[in-house]
RNA sequence: GGCCCCUUCAUCUAGCGGUCCAGGAUGCAAGGUUUUCAUCCUUGUCACAGGGGUUCGAGUCCCCUAGGGGUCACCA
């Protein structure tokens, strides 16, 4: 059985880069039909985890993951870490350091100015005199003191790193709270986690884990860790780049299975496949196929994802999302024609729904440009005598409207933008939008002529 | 700086020693369809970081150099 986690910090809300690691901890978990745990590590009390574990959750439902057995939060698990924390003292794997923070700094700096790493000396690992007065000790685990600690990362191979590198690090702070490193093994383990899938930045935590498992006897799970997102700059995404927040993209009007879509192969692919359903991920995804080297976000990429998905989604649904966009369709009996002449144009719902009010409220202003462009030599009489066209005819149908206009071009023998620029000028304010007989239609006969005749007051 | 990881078009990537004068996608450019815009279709543009090996043969294996990233807390 395949047991999986997503065990962020409380840090506010689901990042982009967040949202990628529990997806493939969620695909590999839901494939091998295993379990996807989730975690909140707040062994820091100063952060908020309730707010932070709602905002995951609700970026979660909006991208359809879902999770097993209820959520841990470390900071409620205390008594068990203690329970190690003692057992290791015991047992003489950990021991109780009695430098203060002040005298660390000073070694450090010492080091420092020496040109060496900057690392604990180990100078309690065998102490056995009488600890000095009023300092409350931290708790450090006995770490190798040579050889090398090495395993296999299902992404990236065999990873090596000399004992050296690893100090007796701390595992229990002067207040007695349980660090990062110590709780993740212990939970780790304790979770029955059998692949940990994890962002590179990892990678150094790993051998220090290893010294847990070591200690305590337990067996680790398999290691994947996966080459992080890099901005534009080239780095590491953080806070400061933008729209990390998960659900930013749903305000902006990006659709979930786009977003997913895009964040899986950043860094992940099955051939030359660009397009990618869930389930066909869940068909196709192994954390072997995930590259080792980073890649960046590319927002270009994302927007296709998103127009394409957004072309193939049922006009049922769009009109539910547009609702968040300040367009409610459900009541009109025109919601195909709207959703036809609009879709196609819109990389974002956030664009179909300015698409769909170019159409459907009357233009505030029209572009200068196209009144120019569009209200050349006869074009106004034109179209004086389009609008009594119109006003004769009665169109009802699309159809009708596209035999009118076809019947003028023809009987006028004029190329069709003669009439086509003023009319789509008078219609929606500038010179790109929908086809005009579909324009027509959806707008209707009394609004049209309205717009037409306004259009004639204005280049008066 | 030490250590670790990485390195194919601008970007995401395919490639797992010969079928690669390197393929797909996005972007960009041009053309076509179209009632403008968009969609769609076609074509084009653009890359194996550099240098050494190994091999009959290297994008693919090894080494070095360069570049990039990550990490070095009583944060997670």
């Amino acid at each position: 059985m395949v047991v999986t986690r997503f065990a962020p910090s409380p840090t506010g809300y689901l990042h982009i880069g967040g949202l990628r690691t529990a997806l493939f901890n969620w695909l590999w978990a839901r494939k091998n039909s295993g379990k996807f745990l989730l975690r909140i590590e707040d062994t820091d009390l100063s952060r908020n985890s309730e707010d932070a574990m709602k905002a995951i959750l609700e970026a979660f439902d909006w991208v359809g993951l879902n999770y097993d057995e209820e959520p841990i939060y470390q900071s409620k698990r205390f008594d068990i870490y203690k329970k190690y924390i003692d057992k290791l003292l015991q047992e003489g794997k950990a021991y109780k350091c009695y430098m203060s923070k002040e005298e660390l700094d000073k070694l450090r700096e010492e080091q420092i100015a020496r040109g060496e790493r900057p690392r604990y000396d180990r100078r309690y690992r065998d102490f056995k005199g009488t600890p000095p007065a009023g300092v409350k000790p931290v708790i450090r685990i006995k770490a190798p003191l040579d050889g090398v600690i090495e395993f296999e990362d299902g992404i990236k191979g065999k990873i090596k790193i000399d004992a050296s590198e690893v100090d007796d690090f701390i595992i229990a702070r002067s207040d007695g709270s349980p660090t990062y490193n110590f709780v993740v093994a212990i939970d780790d383990y304790l979770m029955g986690l059998t692949d940990v899938i994890r962002g590179d930045d990892h990678l150094y935590n790993t051998p220090k884990q290893l010294v847990v498992y070591n200690a305590l006897g337990f067996k680790p799970p398999k290691f994947y860790h996966v080459p992080l997102i890099h901005n534009e700059k080239g780095k590491k995404l953080s806070k400061r780049d933008g729209a990390l927040d998960v659900m930013e993209y749903k305000k902006e009007g990006f659709l979930p299975e786009a977003l997913i879509n895009f964040l899986v192969r950043l860094g992940w692919s099955h051939g030359d496949q660009e397009i990618f359903s869930i389930d066909e991920l869940l068909e196709l995804f192994d954390p072997k196929d995930i590259n080792k080297s980073a890649s960046s976000y590319n927002l270009d990429k994302l927007l296709w994802l998103n127009a394409h998905y957004i072309k193939n989604s049922s006009n049922e649904r769009l009109v539910k999302l547009l609702k968040d966009f300040g367009v409610d369709l459900e009541e009109s009996d025109k919601i195909d024609e709207i959703l036809e002449a609009t879709k196609s144009k819109a990389k974002t719902l956030k664009d179909l729904a300015a698409e769909i009010k170019k159409i459907l409220t009357e233009p505030k202003e029209y572009d200068k440009k196209a009144i120019k462009k569009a209200f050349k030599g006869e074009a106004k009489e034109l179209l004086e005598e389009f609008l009594e066209e119109l006003k004769r005819a009665k169109p009802k149908t699309k159809e009708e409207y596209h035999n009118i206009l076809q019947d003028f071009v023809a009987k006028k023998e004029i190329g069709f933008g003669k009439i086509g620029q003023p009319l789509r000028v008078a219609l929606i304010g500038n010179l790109s939008g929908p086809g005009l007989d579909e324009a027509m239609y959806i707008i209707g006969l009394d609004e049209v002529e309205r717009r037409v005749e306004k259009v004639l007051e204005e280049i008066e």
